[in-house]
DNA sequence: CACCATGCTGCATCGACATC
DNA sequence: GATGTCGATGCAGCATGGTG
């Protein structure tokens, strides 16, 4: 019997050892995104170190954190339904490969966990409906989402052999709010990977199983909409101009999401999926913005937000929606118009570039937004 | 249709470490 | 120091999909 220290729940150590938990291996960079300052994160390692309950993995410029035997054993002590699933078993969270591509994906993985729960999103088992549950099953009662989930790749698997059909989709995950359904990708900082069949197929098989059989009452094929996270608003341009590189091996908007987000995976982007997450708060933006303008003109033929009192369309770009954004560029440009995009401040720059001089862009200030809407 | 490249999973092996 | 256990490692095997 091995004697094991108690660790206080509800403490930044028992906080990243649950992070570490699901994630398999947390990148050494997103420490200072969990406890908030940089020294204190490193304060807080050398003690969990101390005690052998994480072990550093640097290899192949990659750094990362694992969870010892004796963490596992006490977290599974600790809260066993919380935790079974990644620690125990032949596992890619649980035995953790040294492979470089095996070792980013539980990265990416990572990061996009780390995002979600600083935006307040459900990340740990027993705190979601469990809706990815083996085909089969019988269920109590029916599922429904209240507050937003985040369901990784790993507990999308749980389905069973539909999911095989899909391997080679570079999904990071599934955010599921009470609107509507986010397949969900990290494109980190490069460009990422892309297959448009895989990728299509992931859609289907989301329709399918969510829209049609699990969730029927909340929501419809067209509440599928896509999710990308990555490290800066220059990804964002990047994948709006990509042309998926010689091979067409690489991300390109290709149509299979009407609308496909891009958050960032920093605070910026925590703000925004709260927003998103949060549809009383999101409509009573959209409320304010509508303020001095005019109803949408549903008759024009650019997709538009709203109606300024030229006449002129404006959209709704905060969400940093890429599709629409392009959508809503390529027709003013073809019509020879102009119109007004609204973003957040942090976003402007980026789209201005992407857009061309003859769309004006309004912006709305980050700082100001978050302290009047989540103070 | 054969071949190759890629991505993913399971398996066998080896070594580090703990225990007695 | 002998023995036992667990996890790290890399490879084999398989499915998929692309290409000539």
């Amino acid at each position: 019997m091995t004697v094991i220290d108690a660790i206080e729940k509800d403490t930044q150590a028992y906080l990243l050892l649950s992070l570490i938990a699901v994630s398999g291996e947390l990148p050494a960079s997103q420490i200072p995104r969990l406890v908030g300052s940089v020294s204190y994160g490193e304060k807080l390692f050398t003690s969990l170190r101390d005690k052998k309950l994480i072990r550093t993995f640097y290899k192949d410029k990659l750094r990362g954190h694992r969870l010892t035997a004796k963490a596992k054993e006490l977290l599974l002590a600790e809260e066993k339904e919380r935790f079974a699933f990644f620690l125990t078993g032949n596992t890619d969270t649980n035995i953790v490969r040294s492979e470089v591509p095996r070792r980013l994906r539980l990265h990416r993985v990572a990061e996009a966990t780390v995002t979600m729960r600083n935006a307040g999103v459900s990340i740990f088992r027993d705190e979601k409906p469990d809706v990815f549950y083996p085909e089969g099953t019988i269920l109590s009662e029916p599922l429904t989402i209240e507050k937003a989930a985040f369901y990784n790749s790993r507990e999308i698997k749980e389905l069973g052999d539909e999911v095989v059909k899909v391997r080679g989709a570079r999904t990071v995950g599934i955010l599921l709010t009470a609107r509507d359904l986010y397949v969900t990708y990290n494109t980190a900082d490069a460009l990422m990977k892309w297959e448009y069949k895989s990728e299509m197929r992931t859609k289907a098989l989301v329709k399918q199983v969510l829209c049609y059989q699990r969730l029927p009452n909340q929501y419809h094929a067209e509440n599928v909409k896509g999710l990308v996270l990555g490290e800066s608003m220059e990804m964002a341009y990047q994948l709006l101009t990509s042309t998926g590189g010689t091979r067409r091996s690489y991300f390109v908007l290709d149509g299979n999401y009407d609308s496909f987000l891009f958050l960032t995976n920093d605070h910026a982007g925590e703000v925004l999926l709260r927003l998103l997450c949060d549809s009383e708060k999101h409509d009573e933006l959209h409320q304010m913005l509508m303020g001095g303008l005019y109803p949408p003109h549903t008759a024009m033929l650019i997709e538009n937000d709203a109606v300024d009192e030229q006449g002129n369309p404006v959209l709704f770009a905060y969400f940093c929606d890429m599709p629409r954004i392009t959508r809503f560029s390529a027709a003013l440009n073809l019509q020879g118009k102009t119109g007004t995009l609204i973003c957040f401040d942090f976003q402007k720059e980026v789209l201005q570039r992407f857009c061309g001089t003859q769309i004006q862009i309004q912006t709305i200030d980050l700082n100001k937004f978050e302290r009047r809407f989540f103070p």
